[in-house]
DNA sequence: AACCGGACCTGTATGC
DNA sequence: TGCATACAGGTCCGGT
């Protein structure tokens, strides 16, 4: 489900909340070991401490403590983050509960009397998972990622050298974390789509004047679903509960084969590439 | 060594 | 209605 936009809008609104806040309990669902490690180590570790800062690397979000230990989240296909009063009913899916009283007190209808609130991590198919890493471990995590496709330091000619290095379809490289990172299934084929590259095509044979359409595309998509707030298919939710808004604006992501391309009304195609599906139109991405 | 396919989970939609 | 199958926003692991 969450790709980078996800992920940010999520970031952004629990910001405010959360960076100054401190923690007061962490208590665990029916499945612990979604949590990366013991839970009366994760427990001990984590209670008392205040949470700095909120980053993102890639899909993970990471709250900085006052320890420089990162407590990170991966939200997997189904995962959610969410803020709620502290009493509010809890799902069977829900694995991890963190109980905080932030710096500033909060509006009633997400805290309790004492100022407490909870954020809890929801996710239905448990492809996600939370660790604490030391600030080496984080360190290494962020180091296994590619560049972030939004920071201004990552240029078309390292993308094209990234991408010169392997042999394989565009698509597949865009979901390799290691080439590029927070890329998923949905904005993967909405940036082929902008930049009007085939899916299949292999990332050896790319030019460095297509290398710079593919990350024109890559910003603008997903700066623009970052803008409105995510893509909600079926379960994605902020932070709120609120569903996203780029559903509306997909170009071909999710389009049965043979529905017109939203450009030139060429019957799109599907693909199975990387294991995933892919959906492209045949005339703006031609082959080759 | 790089790359692909299956496995990991639950829920929902579809077809028989 | 019931059952079986396919598919879903991600990543890891093992085999080739």
């Amino acid at each position: 489900m969450p790709e980078l936009p996800e992920v940010e809008t999520i970031r952004r609104m629990l910001e405010p909340v959360l960076s100054g806040s401190r923690l007061l309990m962490v208590l665990p669902g029916e499945h612990p070991e979604v949590v990366l490690m013991p839970w009366p180590l994760f427990q001990r570790a984590v209670r008392g401490r205040r949470i700095e800062q909120l980053e993102r690397r890639g899909k993970y979000l990471a709250l900085r403590l006052d320890t420089d230990q990162r407590l990170v989240f991966h939200l997997g296909m189904t995962g959610e983050l969410r803020l709620s009063r502290p009493e509010a009913p809890v799902s069977r899916h829900c694995h991890v509960a963190l109980v905080v009283r932030p710096a500033l007190p909060m509006p009633p209808a997400l805290a309790d009397r004492r100022g407490r609130l909870a954020v809890r991590f929801v996710d239905v198919r448990r492809f996600g998972h939370v660790a604490l890493l030391s600030p080496a471990e984080w360190a290494a995590l962020s180091g296994r990622l590619g560049s972030e496709p939004l920071d201004p330091a990552l240029t078309p000619q390292h993308l094209w050298e990234r991408l010169r290095t392997h042999r394989m379809a565009l698509k597949a490289a865009l979901l390799d974390q290691s080439v590029v990172a927070g890329i998923g299934n949905i904005y993967a084929d909405e940036a082929l789509f902008v930049a009007g590259l085939h899916p299949a095509r292999r990332t050896d044979t790319v030019t460095l004047e297509e290398a710079e359409r593919l990350l024109a595309a890559l910003r603008r998509v997903l700066s623009a679903a970052i803008a409105s707030r995510g893509t909600t298919i079926r379960d994605y939710r902020d932070a709120q509960g609120q569903r996203g808004g780029y559903q509306r604006q997909l170009q071909v992501y999710g389009r049965p084969p043979g529905a017109p391309c939203p450009h030139c009304g060429t019957s799109l195609e599907r693909l199975r590439l990387a294991g995933r599906s892919t959906t492209f139109c045949p005339r703006c991405q031609p082959a080759g």
